[in-house]
DNA sequence: GCCTGTTACATAACAAGTTATGGAAAAACA
DNA sequence: TGTTTTTCCATAACTTGTTATGTAACAGGC
């Protein structure tokens, strides 16, 4: 046991040169970690399409355009997500009776439902788990950034925020 | 002029909940600014893949194993880096002498000849435009979050990092 | 010296984002 | 009112990440 190198992160390395890269691999393994905890809702909607969920819950019915602006991303990506939420019967969407150019987006009785159990139980342990690792963050950016990893690297999403009892 | 609702950024309103996603988000941006500073070497190459230029660069030949944690992605993904970066003539990609299961990768003439351009400008370019993108954050790392959004939304990346001086 | 198990990489299928483009409705204008 | 421009959404093609699985090479036990 001799020969096996170790590799240094040349992401973490490079600093602000990679921190795109960087922003998005922590991102995946914040989603990654966040898809765990959600799957105690035994619900076939994938993690990344809450946040559409959320924005609805939040604003009420919007359009397509709207949801891109409240969410941040672009146009094609929210529709292709609506297609799919509509699909699974969480969403209803319906051409807008002022502007035949716009589709109007509501949550149907199902996502009402699925929404109000996620706020009752793996919303908030989500935002625990993730509030817990990020708690007591100093210093520069990338050092916060570092210590997010090295956090994440020993101890994942799904294991954090619940800090208290183990289970009976 | 009147029925124009402003919509809220709900990603960033929803804080530890959506982090993830924010996370994704900013990098997305962060790689598609980098991108159009990289434009400049006039290359096949894309931004996301410079990080493996990068890897063999500073720490010479390396196997796929090490370079999925060098980069930390997964090895699927450094493969199909690869194949496309050899393909446009950047990398070798050879079988290893010791381990006939281990393919050695490193940089061919090419290869070394962008990595030697991009790091005599651009990549100082883009280390440049985006630490002047993160300087003087304070605060918890939500609000330096918020900063960096805000702060991308008014001024694009390939515009910061060279304060000085208008073209001639 | 095989058989078994493990390791390293490749391939396939999928996910979720992007840009570019097209079509239909609305708005502007003449 | 008819034409042109603009806006909104849908579709297509691509990028780059993932997980799951297959194959070939190495390593160990008998």
């Amino acid at each position: 046991m001799e020969k096996q190198r170790d590799i240094e992160d040349v992401v973490r390395a490079l600093g602000y040169l990679c921190l795109g890269s960087r922003f998005k691999r922590i991102g995946e393994r914040l989603q990654a970690g966040t898809q765990q905890i959600l799957a105690r809702l035994d619900t076939e909607v994938p993690a990344a399409q809450f946040p559409i969920l959320a924005a609805i819950d939040r604003l009420g019915a919007l359009t397509v355009g709207e949801m891109a602006q409240a969410l941040g991303v672009s146009q094609p990506g929210i529709t292709r997500s609506l297609l799919q939420l509509c699909a699974l019967g969480m969403v209803d969407i319906a051409t807008s009776a002022e502007d035949g150019r716009q589709r109007v987006v509501s949550l149907t009785a199902a996502g009402r439902d699925l929404v109000m159990r996620s706020k009752a139980g793996v919303w908030a342990e989500v935002a625990a788990a993730v509030a817990e690792l990020c708690v007591d963050l100093d210093g520069p950016l990338l050092e916060q950034l570092s210590t997010i990893e090295d956090r994440l690297a020993e101890t994942g999403l799904k294991d954090r925020g619940k800090s208290h009892d183990a289970p009976a």
